[in-house]
DNA sequence: CAATTCACTCTACAGATGTTGAGCGATTCC
DNA sequence: GGAATCGCTCAACATCTGTAGAGTGAATTG
């Protein structure tokens, strides 16, 4: 079904790995990093497990290369003059891409996305504290990102009723005073 | 170390089933219900791995025990007229029970933990909405529990430096006017 | 004090997991 | 067209996991 142009060894190699990359991520994403095994991720991708094995070389690995996101800005480093938050959040909560989630959803169990996740956090902690007056900046700009970060897990991961019958543009309508009240002291 | 007194049959039991209960709490909160084995469990706790399934049963059942808050009112299901949030919030900063923690730390990757604490945060939102006018009220409600789940995973889990350095007050402080924006439409 | 209960440990198993090395077969190179 | 390359699979490993059953010795009971 996939296409049937068996093309050239360099070609069907790059097509193999991003088809196991992807398999990964949808999975670590899915059920965070723990639960999620190299064999089911050979499966997924209708390959052998060594395969993945020699491809990455480690389980480590494999969830750095499939949550890399190469020149995607707008993923997690974001752009943010402040009030563009809002729009980045409408962005989030209409579908966070893969390798974000996979990222959150092993956070809190996996070592290295928690440090992974705290520093892209930190990163537009410091982006947003700058457009924020007043001593309490990097605070304020923390809480913002907490907030979104509490939504986002709200909406996307942990499924909360009330947000997921909620459309984006509702939610940032009604969080832009809260927002606002965070960043404009 | 411990008491010296063998004490009776009974107490024994009653003694070495909360030490179990307590270690396990501790690794679940510290590293999540995957990562933590039976076997960390009962060497923390002193004791044969068989005995924790002897008395448990399973790693399920121990989650469960371990996780439970007899009549902790003030660890989930928070009594909370719209503004008493802030001061609960402080309470969690300062440091949230074990069993919150264990159950916040595997709810992103534990499908039972996950249920669990959907329930308790759906039980939040309806008792806050309550206490919000408007169309919004679930909406508004939910957005705010998010936020302060959000505060707690950056402040206790993530251990982000700006949430850290921050003593509580001035976290409720700087949260309170986004908190009324939320809340009071 | 003899019998029994029971908290507790030892040993072991079955399954899953990450990981490895040998090998096959088609493609590429000279 | 023969040799080398290389994507890929097979079979297997060592380890760790949750879990079960038999057994031991001290506390309890009559």
């Amino acid at each position: 079904m996939p296409d049937l142009t068996p093309s050239s060894r360099a070609e069907r190699r790059r097509s193999t790995e991003r088809r196991i990359l992807d398999a990964a991520r949808g999975l670590f994403a899915e059920r965070g990093y723990e639960r999620t095994t190299i064999r089911a991720v050979a499966t997924s991708a209708g390959v052998d497990p060594a395969l993945v094995m020699q491809y990455f070389g480690n389980k480590q690995e494999l969830f750095r290369r499939s949550v890399h996101t190469p020149l995607d800005r707008s993923a997690d480093g974001l752009e943010t003059p402040a009030d563009l938050l809002l729009a980045t959040l409408g962005v989030k909560l209409a579908g966070l891409p893969e390798t974000s989630l996979a990222m959150l959803r092993s956070m809190l169990t996996h070592p290295e996305a928690a440090e992974a996740v705290r520093a892209g956090l930190n990163t537009q902690i410091d982006e947003i504290a700058e457009a924020v007056a007043g001593e309490d900046a990097r605070l304020r700009a923390a809480l913002t990102v907490m907030l979104m970060v509490g939504v986002t897990i709200g909406h996307q991961l942990l499924d909360i009723e009330a947000l997921r019958d909620a459309s984006p543009e509702r939610i940032a309508a009604v969080l832009r005073p809260a927002v606002q009240a965070l960043i404009e002291p």
